[in-house]
DNA sequence: TTCGGAGAGATAACGCTGTTGTGCTTTGAT
DNA sequence: ATCAAAGCACAACAGCGTTATCTCTCCGAA
């Protein structure tokens, strides 16, 4: 055995350690409080810890980043499907909603930032969730025939606008509620679905979700 | 006259020039570039320029804010009316699309950073042109009864979403580009208007300004 | 069992940031 | 002419990410 000899073995609880204080510290005190000095104290270490388990402060974000969409995929596994394909894609709205709202800093990390080097797949995973949504609808006849991506792309896009001017403090909460509702309505019924059967798809997600968002305050 | 003396009376060219060298460094080279010393010497003068003109490099970015708005303003103000409303939302949504791409750094600075005391108001007017363009498909017919506002902030918040998923990299400009108008045909449709005409509204707002989004690359 | 070396990790330093304090200089009203 | 207030430059301070240096500890080979 040439290779892989390990003098003092690095520690790998002390990289997880790092991961969710940062975690910890972006939803506790926001961006201000990811310094090597801070995350350092918080674990008990040196700043080299950051250099030892990560390349430097951007891949620990890089990590961070991950860290949140694995987050948001397990609250994604918790919405049920029923036998109204519309409605859980609603739903699948409002847990997108949600999670931004209960991580605003989290979600500026995972959907705001610019990527810096090439991974843009760490998060995507969580969309082909969205697409197999819209599939399921298509399937069921409630959309009219297109292609499943493009209108997930829309969805999306929709519910990312929505959320992104209300952390921008653009839109009250109430008002991106009414436009998260508005909007996807609209959209429904320009994806070819009923207007009044879309509707009730919308009512039947809300009180789905109502608990979880009445949380969120 | 006790209160007002005015000795050695500021210069008020310095303040516009830094608000004018704060923008082309945020074009030019990102809000890295947007530091009191670099600021200080593209200027020449000190860094407390900076403290004398703003009450810090906050109330700096601010006005650089503010300018955003006016350049975004003037841009929008191009955008001739034609006798088809729902074209002329289309092509002022193409404006807002030109512009977030013309000036990421920019669009940043206006749309996405969370405002940090109480100035919400100083870009919102660029919003109420919008309000106007979807009131006159309201009067035109195209769009079934309902109010302005909450069409026109669902048609912010689409273009938002699209534009800021690009600035993320995770939508490429082909993808943007074409979510942009699936998006806006399905909400025109959504809204009330016959299919088929929307598609010419959209067709039409699309030549008018082939020129300009060829121009971006 | 001993010994060498490689990785972990602490300390300090470098260059950068925004901000503040200390003076000197300029200016305009009295 | 005088005087005070504001502009302005220089330096310093606390913080940042990063890097260099140095020690210490442990693992594997002899």
């Amino acid at each position: 055995m040439l290779s892989n000899v390990s003098p003092k073995a690095p520690d790998p609880s002390v990289r997880v350690k790092l991961i969710e204080a940062a975690a910890r510290l972006l939803a506790e005190e926001g961006p201000s409080a990811l310094s090597t000095r801070r995350l350092a104290s918080e674990v008990g270490a040196s700043t080299m810890a950051v250099y030892t388990y990560f390349r430097g402060m951007d891949e620990l974000q890089h990590a961070v980043r991950k860290e949140g969409f694995d987050r948001f995929g397990r609250l994604l596994e918790e919405v049920r499907e029923t036998d109204d394909p519309v409605a859980d894609l609603a739903a699948q709205g409002a847990a997108y909603f949600i999670n931004a709202l209960t991580n605003p800093h989290l979600y500026r990390f995972m959907f705001m930032e610019p990527l810096l080097d090439g991974d843009p797949e760490v998060g995507l995973w969580t969309f082909e969730k969205l697409v197999a949504g819209v599939q399921r609808a298509l399937d069921a006849g409630r959309f009219a025939a297109a292609e499943a991506r493009p209108l997930a792309m829309q969805l999306w896009a929709t519910a990312h606008g929505i959320v992104t001017l209300h952390l921008a403090q653009l839109l009250t909460f109430e008002e991106a509620i009414a436009a998260f509702g508005d909007i996807a309505l609209n959209l429904f019924v320009g994806f070819g679905d009923d207007r009044a059967r879309a509707l009730r798809s919308l009512d039947d997600a809300q009180t789905r979700v109502a608990g979880p968002v009445a949380a969120t305050g």
